[in-house]
DNA sequence: CTTTAGCACTCCTTTGCCTCGAGTGCTAAA
DNA sequence: TTTAGCACTCGAGGCAAAGGAGTGCTAAAG
């Protein structure tokens, strides 16, 4: 059953006003908001109606109304003015995003930091890879007769290294073959894979180039296994603390716990979906039950794809914060289809 | 003035039986816990003393007494006992470092994870060079026309490398010519030396083998910037949130915004020292003025020390922290010197 | 000189009670 | 359908009383 038009008008004034000022909205303030065109008796008896159909909440008898969490997702999807961001937001946003950032692991956490300092709450960013992550090429490059870097090459173009010692001395001479080896054999394949014909290898070749070889693999699985769990990072996790429904300690600490230690819990977003807001016990974590979430995506190219969330109490802004993500995410997004690695030093992002 | 022997078993009871039940103590119960042979009486003058000298405070005029933070200062001096820990604690300190531990910065971090659980308060941990770090070796490996992996050693044997692009295109062969420039020249020397050396070569170089170059520098310059900016991790920040001191939100959210937004001001170590403990107004920043901080140090091996630090309230049990931690630490210290990057595999830490 | 029993006193905490006010729901009339 | 009117509900805040833990002081005992 559709609402009249009266009816949501209504909900969106209970919505933003409780948004913005955290208190229970009575009747008398409806009738004066909507412009003193109908009595607060007459809201009464809306309010009743949207009540009993679950749009809004009663703290107790003698409060005003609040939204429920079916309200806010009325608002959210019908209601909320999906403001662009002032000039000046949209100057500030990309005033951050133009200063320096570094490596991948950087810039994502980065990232975070600036969406929270923008939202005012705190925010989570993820970059995650699209498929499974495997080698693409190595390179062994000698040190001493025992120890040699190697240089292991990722889908993603992402390159790590690491110095490796092995207890066999290892000659320059052979960490060329060696690499050959890893090159054609050891691409394109999982860590258990690898694991697997290294096994099948053992016997065939000679423990001087086994153990240096195994040493490399045992790398290189590392390196693919960490570049499959997906680090997140939060950003101002206290935020929450100045919300007035986070001042009750055992709430707050259950959000703060999640945002500090089992941060691999944040809601994700499903591939090809560019923001999704999350209200309340939407949320499948019990600790965002009372909370909600904005997530947005962004391309890094290379197959992977970058994760910005924002967690809040219910009576969040969205508007705001779904505005100024969605920006945010978008320039992202620009800036990586322009150079791979470096933010640009031009203005021209808009 | 030196204070009685009863005046310190005084104190330490009182400091005992505070850190226990986080709740002021009366003459009474210490007259017990002495075995009774004196009276309440007699303990009540001796606190009056002891409150006098400023060893103890009085939260209001008919509460029991509660240890200033120079009491503590003495409990922690003189009447703690240094008990080692338990063989059931090593254990379980042994089995958790024995999990896999992969890169540095990796085991950095989670070293601060496990003694933030050992210690059941949040912890932080760094790891810092002792000296300045500079860049001891460059590889360049092809790619493609335009891009090419650089690959940089520096001081302490740590490697890191990223795919970079070039506007100019590069030939394999004239990789090789660069690698030995930048190894001759931009090895040894920090970050602005090495922007002066590439402005003096500015001119002597053509555009095809400047580009590259400034590009491998400007990227080496990050590696030893970011290297020598000590990352901070922090772990179980929540746990301040269960202490009853920081049920009050505002002392917590200081000190939740100091262990994740600002976890730069942590307190450090000075050098050659393997322990210390900062007791309340001892810490210079305003965030631990009521906070105890226990912080200890480890040898990581080529030039670098690890620093781990326990945050909890001036009613700490310093003397579990101190030996779970000074433990830690030492394992740790053993650890790396056995075998420069990974854990051992055998049993015979002890 | 030290220790101790005794006791008045202080001050926090808890509890209950009261009032106040915001806001509701209902009724009856417009 | 809207509105004025009104009784009613319920939480917030203030206040006083009761309860209790612990002190500080005094005077006597060791």
């Amino acid at each position: 059953m559709e609402l009249t038009g009266r009816k949501k008008q209504i909900l969106k004034v209970v919505t933003e006003r409780y948004i913005a000022a955290a208190e229970p909205v009575g009747s008398k303030f409806i009738a004066q908001a909507m412009g003193g065109a109908v009595s607060s008796a007459t809201i009464r008896n809306e309010l009743a109606d949207l009540t009993e159909l679950g749009y809004l909440e009663q703290p107790h008898t003698s409060a005003g109304r609040i939204p429920s969490p079916k309200g806010y997702r009325l608002y959210v999807n019908e209601l909320m003015e999906r403001k662009a961001i002032s000039d000046q937001e949209a100057e500030e946003i990309n005033a951050a995003l133009h200063g320096k950032m570094k490596e991948l692991d950087n810039m994502v956490a980065q990232a975070g930091q600036m969406v929270s300092s923008i939202a005012g709450y705190p925010a989570y960013s993820v970059a995650a890879g699209k498929g499974s992550v495997t080698v693409r090429r190595y390179d062994l490059l000698p040190v001493d007769e025992s120890s040699f870097i190697a240089v292991v090459m990722t889908d993603g173009s992402r390159v790590k290294s690491q110095l490796l010692h092995s207890q066999i001395p290892v000659t320059p001479e052979e960490l060329p073959a060696l690499a050959n080896l890893l090159n054609s054999h050891f691409t394109g394949i999982g860590a258990e894979e690898m694991g697997q014909k290294l096994m099948g290898l053992a016997s065939q070749l000679g423990a001087e180039l086994f153990m240096p070889l195994s040493l490399a693999i045992e790398y290189a699985s590392g390196v693919i296994e960490s570049s499959a769990q997906n680090h997140v990072y939060a950003a101002g996790q206290t935020r929450i603390l100045a919300q007035p429904e986070f001042q009750d300690l055992s709430k707050a600490n259950e959000l703060m716990a999640l945002l500090t230690d089992r941060k691999d819990n944040l809601p994700v977003l499903d591939e090809n979906t560019p923001m999704q807001i999350l209200i309340g016990p939407e949320n499948v974590n019990e600790a965002l039950r009372d909370a909600s979430v904005v997530v947005a995506s962004y391309d890094i190219g290379d197959n992977m794809r970058g994760l910005i969330g924002v967690v809040g109490p219910t009576r969040m802004d969205y508007a705001a914060v779904a505005a100024r993500l969605s920006y945010f995410a978008e320039s992202l997004t620009k800036m990586f289809g322009k150079n791979h690695q470096l933010p640009p030093k031009e203005d021209d992002i808009s």
